[in-house]
Formats: C-alpha cells, sequence, structure tokens
DNA sequence: AAGAAATACTTCAAGCTTAAAATTTCATGC
DNA sequence: GCATGAAATTTTAAGCTTGAAGTATTTCTT
C-alpha cells in the first residue's frame, strides 16, 4: 500500500467522475429501452435478456447455465422463466437422466416474438447512440475491454 | 427515413456491441460496489445515491428535487427515505408555507455515516478502474458526453 | 450399500423499481 | 368565496433482484 500522492488522488478522482458518467449514460439508455419495451411490446428488459440468451442458443440451457450466462442469482432466473412460460414464450423440458435439471428453451412463438423485438431493440440501440461513429465505438470498447470488470468472454 | 445502407447497418451492429458491452461492464462494476456496501456498511447502492445527493446539498432537498436529481420515481425515493429515516441517517423536515411538501436532509449521524462510506466508495471505484489512465478517462468521458442520452447537466 | 457432500433448482424475506391511482394542499379564475 | 385544476407526495400492484434457506436428486466415499 503506497502512500496517495497528489497524482494518484488527481487519478482516483478521475476515474470516479468516469464511473458516475457512465452509470449516469447507462442508466439513461436503459430507462430508454425499458419504455420503449413496455409500450410497444408489453415487455421488460429482463424478459428480453432471458429471451436473447435463449435465441443465441436454440436448442435451450439449464437454469442454471442461463443465471450464470446472464450473471444474475438463479432464483431471479426462476421468477422470469416462470412469467414468459406463463405467456408461452418459453418452456422447460425435462434432462433425461437428471430430474433435478431442467431446460429452458424459446417457444416457436417466443422466436418468433423475439426476432421482432430484437430488430426494434437494434434500432433504438442505434438511435440511443446517435453520435458515437465507428471509431469511437471500437476506442470505448477496446479502453472498456481492459478493465478487470470486463470478463466478458463466455465459455 | 433513409434506406439501411451496408455501412449504416455495420455502425448500428458496432453500436449495439459497444451498447452491450458498456450494459456489461457497468453491471459488474455495480454488483461489486452493492456487495462491498453490503458487506462493510450493511447498506445499498440507491441508499448511497440518495445520501449522496443530500450530502452535495447539505441543507436539504424537496422530494420531488431528490426524484429528478437520482432520475429515479417519486414514489421509489419514498421508500428509501422511511428507511433512511428510521436509521436516523436522515430527516424529514416541514417547508413553511407549503404543507404538501418536505425537504429531506442529512442528519449530522448521516453526515458522518456518508464521509465514511465516500471514501470507501471512491477507493473502490479507483480499483475497479485500474487500468483505465487519466488520458483514457478523460477521452472516453468526452465521448460519453456527445451521446443524446447524457443529458447529465444538473441545475 | 449407507451416509455425506455436491448439484440443480425453488422458495422466501427484504428491498428496489416503475407506472398509475389516490391524497392532500396550494393557486387561480370567476 | 368557491370550484377547478395543478403540484407534492404517498400508496398500490406488479415485477425485478439479491442472499439465504429449503428440497430433491445425484455423486462420491468408504
Amino acid at each position: 500500500m503506497s502512500a496517495p500522492t497528489a497524482k494518484s488522488d488527481a487519478l482516483s478522482k478521475e476515474r470516479l467522475r468516469l464511473w458516475l458518467r457512465m452509470l449516469r449514460v447507462t442508466r439513461q439508455v436503459e430507462a430508454a429501452l425499458r419504455e420503449k419495451l413496455r409500450l410497444e411490446f408489453d415487455s421488460t428488459l429482463p424478459r428480453f435478456d432471458v429471451m436473447a440468451a435463449l435465441y443465441r442458443d436454440r436448442e435451450g440451457l439449464k437454469m442454471n447455465e442461463l443465471s450464470k450466462r446472464l450473471r444474475v442469482s438463479n432464483g431471479n432466473v426462476t421468477g422470469i422463466v416462470d412469467r414468459l412460460a406463463e405467456d408461452g414464450l418459453v418452456e422447460r423440458i425435462a434432462i433425461e437422466g437428471d430430474r433435478r435439471a431442467t431446460r429452458v428453451r424459446l417457444t416457436s412463438s417466443g422466436c418468433d416474438a423475439f426476432t421482432v423485438m430484437a430488430e426494434a431493440h437494434e434500432g433504438w440501440v442505434n438511435e440511443l447512440l446517435d453520435g458515437v461513429d465507428a471509431e469511437d465505438a471500437h476506442h470505448i470498447g477496446e479502453l472498456l475491454h481492459r478493465l478487470p470488470a470486463d470478463t466478458g468472454a463466455r465459455p
């Protein structure tokens, strides 16, 4: 533990400012997306996230894998999947040979619904990030990638 | 509405990728901060945010102003302030001449508690954003500032 | 084969969050 | 003065989120 120098203190403050700004922008964009999803599709961001993960793995995921993929608690996923299942967008499928686990996957109507939502979603993000050109996007992406927090590589 | 060109489509995808990465990093950092606050101070991020806003305006804020400042619903602020008040960290003060509104401000013990938390918080952020030097921080900050989403200037 | 440990999932309590409805108080027009 | 609408806040219903406790089921140990 080295003594805080004037320089390291200034850097610390700079990082704090950056964090607060990142947080503000992220929340703003999230709020906009949430409202769009609600108004246009009567849905929510968590539902969208779950469906997106299941769309990537069309054959489905175990609850376990889903919660790791989304980095949320497993109890959380249970509730979201429950509600999606009520609406017929996903289904739980027994796994042969292990009666503890279940696989969740999009139903065909869930798959259809997601493709429509995903296209709209990309358009909204595109509008919300207006002002970021390809070079900027690439640059910020690189910087974020250097953060210890970005353990983004998924198995 | 112009027809989507190959170039604009690529940019759209690039922005989507950037957004997903921003979201992931932000959530990761938030999760880390939330856990720290819980373990070290038995507190939460929303409580910290409210206290931070009240620390900035030491004489207090109306519920209204607080919810605008934090960009959350007013019903939301009610609950958080209720719980902070139960713990003696903030207090509601009647506003003379308007019996509808109340001013919320930190108690002196709330103020003390916040200064301790704020220092720890800055340290955590500093560690979490390790790898971002002053130049990077400034650069990303500039880019974020150009987003329409960053309507950050507070009155 | 019996018991112990690990795994997969759900349930639970508490808190956060929103949008919408309800309440109280203030301001304005007539 | 009084009605009507605006403003500040709280309440409510529904959903999200976590960490911890609880339930089965499987696997490991001996």
